[in-house]
RNA sequence: GCCCGGGUGGCGGAAUUGGUAGACGCGCUGGACUCAAAAUCCAGUGAUAGCAAUAUCGUGCGGGUUCGAUUCCCGCCCCGGGUACCA
């Protein structure tokens, strides 16, 4: 048969969709196996080979998990909303809903030429009003739940018990007192600002060098605006103790508890010098409160004008006003150099009472614990750098003893080097004050330091999170809106699930306000409402950002046509957690945060059923093409490059190129375009050769010569197998069903695996034994075809249609492997002398240690080998290897 | 700087409860087929030396443990990703 894969893949694809062969019905009766690809933004660009990657080793899962038994849920969808869209409306006028409506179906025109085995009858999309409708409605169950931090969960905003003295003051005191609940709330915020993109950034999209992920300009500044902001460091303690069940990888984990950063430590009071307040530090060395030697408060904080001595007011709103200005990239990576400013004030430090001087310095963020801190020049680098710059004292109670050179422990000892590991405390007593630790190491240390502080009432033991509060709006138009109300007296109100969905207006121009309002505001009549009472009200104009839409997508594709819910309790039931989900590693933080974030809080509300989402996750490596360079390191476009004799030269200068691997781009004119490859050597090569490449976790460059690899094999697959005469053996050899139940065994273990590229390595082997041994029986070739079937299921189609079996492959149970085929009569044991291997030989399984060290010793072989010498000892593993020890 | 990955033929990669390094594929070489070429089929292919049998070397570098190390331990080098004063 000649390997026609255009006009076999067109006619599998067709009778995939005719049938439904890939439907999924909730029977629940049988086991269920919830497998899902992170959906893609409809770009358009259309597909990159990327996508196809993460797919195709799913669809090769849940091929093989339905010929499993599984009931198999595997769906597909777009997370449509999106910047991409509404600039190409700002620029062209095109209604973002249209740009979006071509986008999809051509990803869908893609996706589906490959042959993946999606049940399309559960499509979804982000920006339907039918979907967003229930993002809407989880938004108004965040608004309406409070963390009772006592039970660890959160409840009904309903369960809420209000104090007396709060509900004495009035309505508008009780109002405050809930919102200062909410896990949603809107509030002052002071936040990121790009003025070229005149939207408001979250924290996580500015970049380390002070840059807008988005647009990549350096055009942000810190503002303060109107933002609904989610409470998610409510939710930080368990989403860090959910991450222990998962079957995630390691680094995923890692980087989310990084993320999540907890961290122990001790809140302690400092008094104030002549001035009636407390200073409140956080720190997690209060072991090290006798090395304090001067304090520091962050410029933003509130005691700041009340510590200032009148003095050094002027200098102080100076620094404030400095500061203020700078970005966090002035803050912290170019200032090497640490910058401050003495109060006038002094503090009193708890534990001898000695006054040291309190500084304000941006190196203190606001944001993260109290704002203040105790500084420990000795013991900490930061400290160290700021007194050095400064000239305040340094004072060693840590000796690092051994622990460090004679030359560095004396240097420490003094004052002139910081030490931050463990050490013997020296001058770290106050008798007067009970209590001493000279002598102690560090883990005891704070210890002791916390109980004394908690009993004598100037602190206590105190968790602090790195993760903050989620700022959830965008001036932006292409989003969900949010279902809210702000009246004008003030008051807030969210639309009842019967008003959902709230659609987006259409509007004249998308085109952000300049004081970076929503293109919503200029929404004319959707904005403004009245209420029975005739108050007048008007509509929230910021929208959702793009994470909202994939916070709960997984939940819908459940139950995706119900009308009167987000999903059907038992089906939800019956299908979570998802048992696989694959995507990739740049959405390891915030996608999977903010989705069990939400996650935890619908567990909460007995919405749904589990407490993580996501049981195991799996992130699919980057596919990378090659690219050429000059001597200097400049890129040359790959249709500028010709090569010879395996180098490459640059086709107008004819210097010799370097060969580089880089990520696909438009300028160096190496991406590939999946239409292109299905065109040339057919999906079924397409898919075989994404998972060939190599481990689906790697990064690795993509090749042409390599499709044609995969290409041939498949090729070789449907002249030997679509050859009638060869399927005319009756009885089959020894030697075939060791082979073909090798291959059964193997390929079912690394499916499991996901180890794709051995798979497939064996059944090339397989292949070349069939070719070698010319004939085997049909029901080999049957076999064969299931266990071919999920990597390249269109060719698996045809040549098992074309050995007179009925219906679809993907129906028939998997293949039973048998392993007495493949037992061994006789072992091939390597005989080694000293560790070096020198023959091999030949003996029957089963037999002594005894008896082997025997027969080598006797062969022919080994005498030449032991002339001379004599046996010391000898290893044995029987079935695997012989060592001969001779002197 | 810190954290996490990773360094194996000309190339993508196999093989690690320590047990024949280089499976499979690409490329290359030779042969068959052909008037010829392409395609296909068959064979070979880590390096060095040798006609060959074979020998020596060989998994980033240097040590160590072991009968035996790509695999374990110690110390380095290089590449990729993440991160950034979190007290």
């Amino acid at each position: 048969m000649e390997y026609n894969f255009r006009a076999i893949e067109a006619k599998w694809q067709q009778y995939w969709a005719d049938n439904k062969s890939f439907k999924t019905v909730d029977d629940f009766s049988k086991p269920k196996f919830y497998c899902l690809d992170m959906f893609p933004y409809p770009s358009g660009a259309g597909l990159h080979v990327g996508h196809p990657e993460g797919y195709t080793a799913t669809d090769i899962i849940c091929r093989y998990k339905r010929s499993k038994g599984f009931n198999v849920l595997h769906p597909m969808g777009w997370d449509a909303f999106g910047l991409p869209a509404e600039q190409y409306a700002i620029q062209t006028g095109t209604h973002p809903a249209t740009t979006t409506q071509r986008n999809c179906d051509n990803f869908r025109r893609q996706i589906q030429s490959l042959g993946l085995s999606y049940d399309w009858d559960r499509e979804i999309n982000t920006t339907d009003p039918d979907y967003f409708k229930w993002t809407q409605w989880i938004f108004t169950k965040l608004y309406g739940t409070w963390f009772d931090a006592a039970l660890g969960k959160g409840r009904p905003i309903s369960e809420l018990t209000i104090p007396e003295e709060i509900k004495s003051v009035g309505l508008a005191a009780v109002r405050n007192f809930v919102d200062q609940k909410r896990l949603a709330y809107y509030g002052e915020a002071q936040v990121w600002y790009c003025r070229n993109c005149k939207t408001v950034c979250a924290n996580e999209e500015v970049l380390n060098d002070g840059s807008h992920e988005k647009c990549g300009t350096k055009e942000v500044e810190r503002r303060f605006l109107k933002q609904w902001m989610l409470r998610i460091p409510h939710y930080a303690e368990r989403l860090l103790e959910g991450l222990d069940g998962l079957d995630w990888p390691e680094g995923v984990k890692e980087m989310q508890r990084n993320w999540i950063g907890r961290s122990t430590g001790a809140e302690v009071d400092f008094k104030l010098a002549g001035l009636d307040k407390q200073l409140r530090v956080y720190t997690t060395r209060p072991d090290t409160l006798f090395g304090a030697t001067y304090m520091v408060i962050a410029p933003e904080h509130e005691l700041v004008a009340a510590i200032t001595t009148d003095d050094q007011k002027k200098a102080v709103e100076q620094y404030i006003t400095h500061a203020a200005l700078k970005s966090d990239l002035d803050r912290t990576d170019l200032a090497k150099v640490k910058s401050g400013v003495f109060t006038g004030r002094y503090a009193i430090n708890p534990l001898n009472g000695k006054e040291i001087p309190v500084w304000v310095a941006d190196y203190v963020l606001m944001g993260y614990g109290t704002g203040a801190i105790m500084a420990v020049p000795a013991h900490d680098e930061r400290d160290f750098e700021f007194a050095k710059t400064y000239d305040l004292p340094v004072v060693c109670i840590l000796d690092p003893q051994e622990r460090t050179t004679p030359e560095n422990r004396s240097k420490v000892l003094a004052g002139d080097a910081c030490w931050s590991e463990d050490g013997v405390y020296i001058n770290s007593a106050n008798p007067e004050m009970g209590i001493q630790l000279n002598g102690l190491t560090k883990e005891e240390g704070i210890k002791q330091v916390t109980e004394w502080l908690e009993k004598a009432g100037l602190g206590k033991a105190t968790v602090n999170y790195k993760l903050r509060d989620w700022l959830f709006s965008r001036q932006r138009y292409w989003g969900e809106p949010f279902p809210v109300i702000h009246w004008e007296d003030g008051e807030i109100s969210l639309l009842d699930e019967m008003e959902l969905p709230l659609r987006l207006p259409e509007v004249e121009k998308y085109q952000p306000g300049e004081t970076g309002e929503s293109p919503l505001s200029n929404a004319g009549e959707w904005l403004t409402v009245t209420d029975k009472q005739g108050r007048k009200g008007r509509r929230e104009t910021n929208t959702m950002p793009q994470w909202a839409g994939s916070c709960w997508y997984y939940l819908r594709f459940i139950d995706p046509r119900n009308e009167n819910e987000p999903f059907a309790k038992a089906k939800e039931n019956y299908w979570m957690p998802v048992d696989l989900y694959v995507g990739g590693a740049e959405h390891a933080v915030l996608h999977l945060l903010y989705s069990r974030f939400w996650h935890k809080v619908l567990f909460d509300l007995g919405i749904v059923s589990t407490n993580e989402p996501f049981q195991k996750l799996f992130n699919q490596g980057m596919i990378l093409a090659f690219a050429y360079e000059t001597a200097s390191g400049s890129k040359v476009p790959s249709d500028q490059v010709h090569e010879k004799e395996g180098k490459y030269y640059h086709l107008e200068t004819g210097e010799e190129l370097h060969q580089i691997v880089a990520k696909m781009s438009k300028s160096l004119k190496n991406v590939v375009n999946p239409d292109d490859v299905v065109e040339k050597f057919g999906a079924d090569s397409l898919r075989l050769y994404e998972m060939f490449i190599g481990p689906l976790d790697a990064t690795k460059p993509w090749t042409e010569n390599g499709v044609k690899g995969v290409y041939n094999f498949l090729r070789r697959v449907a002249t030997f197998f679509g050859e009638p005469g060869n399927l005319t053996l009756t009885e089959e050899s020894k030697e075939t069903l060791k082979a073909l139940h090798q291959t059964l065994k193997k390929v079912g273990e690394d499916i499991e695996e996901m180890k794709f590229n051995t798979a497939i390595s064996q059944m090339m082997m397989f292949t070349n034994h069939c070719y070698k041994v010319g004939k085997v029986t049909p029901e080999t070739a049957n076999t064969f075809y299931q266990v071919l079937a999920p990597f390249a299921p269109h060719l698996a189609e045809e040549l098992w249609s074309l050995n007179g079996n009925q219906g679809s492959i993907g129906i028939c149970p998997w293949p039973q492997f048998v392993p007495a085929y493949l037992t061994e009569e006789v072992v091939e044991y390597p005989v080694s002398f000293n560790g070096k291997v020198r023959f091999k030989l030949e003996l029957p399984v089963g037999l002594s240690v005894a008896e082997i060290e025997s027969s080598v010793l006797e062969s022919d072989l080994a005498k030449k080998w032991l002339e001379g010498l004599s046996v010391a000892k000898m290893i044995v593993v029987p079935g695997k290897i012989v060592n001969v020890v001779v002197k």
